[in-house]
DNA sequence: AATAATCGTTATGAAGTATATCAAATAGAC
DNA sequence: GTCTATTTGATATACTTCATAACGATTATT
């Protein structure tokens, strides 16, 4: 039910990470930096930290923000099959639910044709606030990814990162 | 003190995440697949799954096989230095430690010099160890995305993880 | 000598993630 | 048409990861 969320999600405070100390002695990564896992998780927590910053007017968190991206585009389905489109477990998906729908930002309805499941229908309010969403993802968000990586590296990650969590 | 280590770490009898419900009626991901931190901690999930795989006959994760490589190359320094390094909070640091000096991988020591600070090093075990451990990273999971992505793409997606998490 | 800072550690809490189980509703077997 | 099995959303629960506060021992600073 709390609706608090650190910002911090990283050990920010202290040394850089990536092999300085504080006596600017730098320690040897070696073969560490060659660990594909290793740089991923890393740049994984840099991008959802960048994320929650840039969402913070709207306090979204990405698995919120995926929801409601995909009930836009899928509306009428049931917890199910969302959750399990996300990776969700529907135990845990049921919380990330009440959140959302306790912000008025979508509808559970028992469905008419099956009154076990509910149907998922984002509100009006729902859609404007995933509106204006997507544009401080796209402005902020992507747009400073996009300024680091450029853009032609950008489109190649997304391609590889969907290639990794399809094939792999 | 569980030294289990679940390896499914994904809900992976459930739909094949990225679309596709039991009736074989694909919802639409819309800007999902677009989403670069959706892609980024699906593959980086993938990717963890894959090396406790390939790592099952050593039971070393992820974090502990950083450990024993970091150490390796910077043998002597204390627990401060290494987890800093790692990107650990000192406190979650400790229980880490007493996993692997229990299962005699590396020894404390306290600092001759400063008796507050414990000097770590590798016992001959630990070495051994990740030797083997290398062998098994670079054969079975490396090379398998290596595989999959390509040596060219493979190589570039180190750059930019590190990029990532080094700029950004 | 008195105070402050650092090191490893413990205790603790917040999230994320996983399983088992339940009541209600539906589907399928006979 | 009844009996059983399955599915849906929900609850309870547990484990892992990540974060902060605080402590004793030791060192540094004043």
């Amino acid at each position: 039910m709390t609706v608090s969320k650190t910002t911090s999600q990283y050990q920010a405070k202290q040394v850089a990470p990536g092999g300085f100390d504080e006596e600017g002695c730098a320690l040897q990564l070696g073969e560490l930096s060659e660990l594909l896992g290793y740089s991923l998780k890393r740049a994984q927590l840099k991008v959802f930290e960048d994320f929650l910053r840039c969402m913070a007017p709207l306090q979204l968190t990405p698995a919120q923000f995926s929801v409601l991206l995909l009930l836009d585009k899928n509306p009428g389905r049931n917890q199910t099959e969302i959750a399990n489109t996300l990776g969700i477990l529907r135990p845990n998906f049921v919380s990330l639910l009440d959140a959302l729908e306790s912000r008025d930002l979508l509808t559970r309805m028992r469905s008419p044709s099956d009154r076990r499941s509910h149907v998922l229908m984002l509100t009006d309010k729902g859609r404007a606030t995933l509106t204006r969403a997507k544009k401080l993802v796209a402005t902020r968000h992507e747009a400073r990814l996009i300024e680091v990586l450029g853009p032609a590296d950008h489109k190649a990650l997304l391609g590889m990162m969907a290639k990794i969590a399809r094939e792999f």
